[in-house]
Formats: structure tokens, C-alpha cells, sequence
DNA sequence: CGCCTTTGACCGGCGC
DNA sequence: GCGCCGGTCAAAGGCG
């Protein structure tokens, strides 16, 4: 368990909405170099992925779907390894368990995409075959440790690399916002079928 | 003052 | 065992 209770409501919406301002949306995963033993879906469309994603919040230990790699321990839960550390470092010292994880790319200038969440950059790193950093972000939600990474592809600077790890256990307030006046004006129009 | 980004250092995993 | 690499920490500085 990631320190989650996924008895109570599923996540709403799923741990990141797809960019809404950044056209046009690309998806094309197979293009990737997945990482480790990640199983790819190709050709996903964001129907099925956000059910994909109501199914990982109710479930998603159990039965990753959309990829999964081994991964540090999170999204609340504290799963450092106690026995002899010399400092506090925490990255280093996290036992691996398997998170949903799922990657995108997108077409854009902005490395930074919109999605309704809050972000904070905690690292960047030069890796290897890319001549562009890849950058590590972290959800500010105090009780949230999704994360997710943003490169710019090698073969095509104009294409952002968004990988996500990990499922919001908040809602995206942006997205409700969004929402709300939509599902007023659908209850609306429902009563007059 | 609080929150954020930047950046160098550190760590574990992995291949040889 | 060693070196490379990716991921993370945390201090320092910037910004509103």
C-alpha cells in the first residue's frame, strides 16, 4: 500500500489529466524507450485511459495498467529502509515497489505543461543521449507523492516527454472547477429527456 | 517570510 | 571491485 486509502472515494480525476492547453496531442509510447519492464499500451486514447486510471485508483497495486517499473515507495507511506544509515538522504534508501506509471508526449515550447496540479521541481539531470535535461517534479499536495519527470525528446526538441509516477490521492481543483459547471448544466438538460 | 528553482553532491543499481 | 548512470537530497539564492 502506498500509504493511500483507496477504500474511500477513487481519485478524481486521475492522477494527471491530459494537457489541455498544448496542441497538438501526441501519444505515440511506442516511440519511447520504455524503461525497465514497463508494458506499453499502444495506441491509447485518453477515453480509456482515464478509466484506466478510476480502475489503478481503486486497484492499482495489484494490477498496474497502464505501465509499471520498480520504483521508489510513496505516495504517503514511508519506506525507508532503517538499518544503519549515515545521513537522512531518503532517495537512496527507499526499498522498491511497483507504481502505475505512464508517459506522454506532447507538442509544445513550454517544457511545463498545464494539467491542474501543483508541481515543484526538486532536481535536473543531464542524461545520457539527449542533449536536454531531464527534469524532475514532485506534486506539492502534502499528503501526495506523485511524480513525474519532463524531457524534450533528442531526435525533436518541439516534443516534451512527460512520465508520470504514481496517482494523486486529491482532487485536481482545476479540473473540478472545470467540471462542476459542466455537470450542473448536464443534470440541467437531463431533466427535460 | 514562505515557496520555488537551481545545482552540486551523494547514493544505489547495473554492467563489465 | 569499479565506473557509469539515473534519481534524490538539501543548501543557497531568487522571487512575489
Amino acid at each position: 500500500m502506498d500509504g493511500q486509502d483507496i477504500s474511500t472515494p477513487p481519485p478524481l480525476p486521475p492522477p494527471s489529466a491530459p494537457p489541455l492547453t498544448t496542441t497538438p496531442f501526441l501519444f505515440t509510447p511506442s516511440s519511447l524507450q520504455p524503461p525497465l519492464d514497463t508494458q506499453v499500451i499502444p495506441d491509447i486514447d485518453w477515453v480509456s485511459l482515464l478509466s484506466a486510471q478510476a480502475f489503478l485508483g481503486a486497484d492499482h497495486q495489484s494490477k498496474p495498467v497502464i505501465e509499471t517499473c520498480p520504483s521508489m515507495a510513496g505516495n504517503g507511506d514511508d519506506h525507508r529502509i532503517e538499518n544503519g544509515s549515515k545521513d537522512k538522504r531518503k532517495g537512496s534508501r527507499f526499498k522498491k515497489t511497483i507504481r502505475p506509471r505512464f508517459e506522454f508526449q506532447t507538442r509544445s515550447a513550454d517544457d511545463i505543461l498545464d494539467d491542474g496540479y501543483k508541481w515543484r521541481k526538486y532536481g535536473q539531470k543531464a542524461v545520457k543521449n539527449s542533449n536536454y535535461p531531464r527534469s524532475y517534479y514532485r506534486c506539492t499536495h502534502h499528503t501526495c507523492n506523485v511524480k513525474k519527470q519532463v524531457q524534450r525528446l533528442a531526435k525533436d526538441s518541439s516534443i516534451v516527454v512527460t512520465t508520470y509516477e504514481g496517482i494523486h490521492n486529491h482532487p485536481c481543483e482545476k479540473l473540478m472547477e472545470t467540471l462542476i459547471p459542466l455537470l450542473n448544466q448536464m443534470q440541467f438538460l437531463s431533466r427535460f429527456q
